[in-house]
DNA sequence: TTTTCTGCAAATGCTTTGCATGGGA
DNA sequence: TCCCATGCAAAGCATTTGCAGAAAA
């Protein structure tokens, strides 16, 4: 049951994708579309390595570059956002790509998207405040999550 | 008279820093002392590069490695907190070395630390609601500054 | 005197780029 | 057919590291 509104919004999100790849005159092509489905499909934000394990288990002449590729691509039709890190390589979110929070445990690199009840949008205040155009924004929290507190 | 209290700021901020690095046993060299001053006085959020710069003035013979390990060093410490991004290099804030929102220009790279009336740390919520135990946390709004916009 | 720090240069690691070849539309 | 996309290898760049000599304490 779980799984059957899961594979409904997995089609959702990845047709939402071809469709702005289509209408950008983009190509649709065997590796972009295994990106694609990966990015769908994944919720656990991943790294362009991990994207590129995936997709070489389907096409293992699949490079790097492309994945590299396909993802800048992607980034800059709105289709995915992208987490940075100090020290880590970047993250990426395919799934809701739009400004939200972020949970991300300094152990185990675990990203999570927690549930808030107040979203508390301060963009407008700090447009008034510094006279900034707001165009984008980030909140992260790091911490160490249950499983990582255990050990 | 501003610049008195400023030159009163500057002097604490930097007088804590050297306690800090004294209490943890480590030296005060010339180029530490140096690095120390540029953070205390900067209210800029600078790079790493533009430490170097200014720090090359007074000590033309420092090199670019002592600098990333000074930061490197009052980070360890708390003594500085470092702000990444995807594609520019690490910025710097050593004078409020502790989490607070930051509102970055993406034409002109300005980094400004806005006034907000809700501080509405979410922390707690985050903590309650993922089980993570929460030590940090990072907002920062991007968009472009009133100047930036003129042009 | 002892131990840490500095400066140099080399190494690292993620990401980007140039270019010849291949393959969508 | 016509371009765009791919894959490879090389380049780029911020940051880190190893190490011998310098200098705090």
């Amino acid at each position: 049951m779980k799984k059957r509104f899961e594979s409904v919004r997995v089609n959702q999100r990845l047709e939402k994708m071809l469709f702005k790849l289509r209408d950008h005159d983009f190509r649709i092509t065997p590796q972009r579309l295994a990106v694609l489905k990966v990015l769908a499909v994944s919720e656990g934000h991943p790294s362009v390595e991990r994207i590129y394990e995936i997709v070489r288990a389907e096409f293992p002449t699949t490079s790097l570059a492309t994945i590299y590729k396909t993802v800048a691509l992607l980034k800059r039709i709105n289709e995915l956002i992208e987490i940075s890190f100090p020290d880590d390589s970047n993250r990426y979110d395919g799934n809701k790509p739009y400004p939200h929070p972020h949970v991300i445990c300094m152990q185990c690199k675990k990203i999570i998207d927690p549930d808030l009840s107040s979203p508390k949008d301060l963009t407008k205040e700090v447009a008034e405040k510094t006279g900034f155009k707001i165009l984008t924004h980030r909140v992260d929290f790091f911490g160490v999550c249950s499983e990582c507190q255990k050990q």
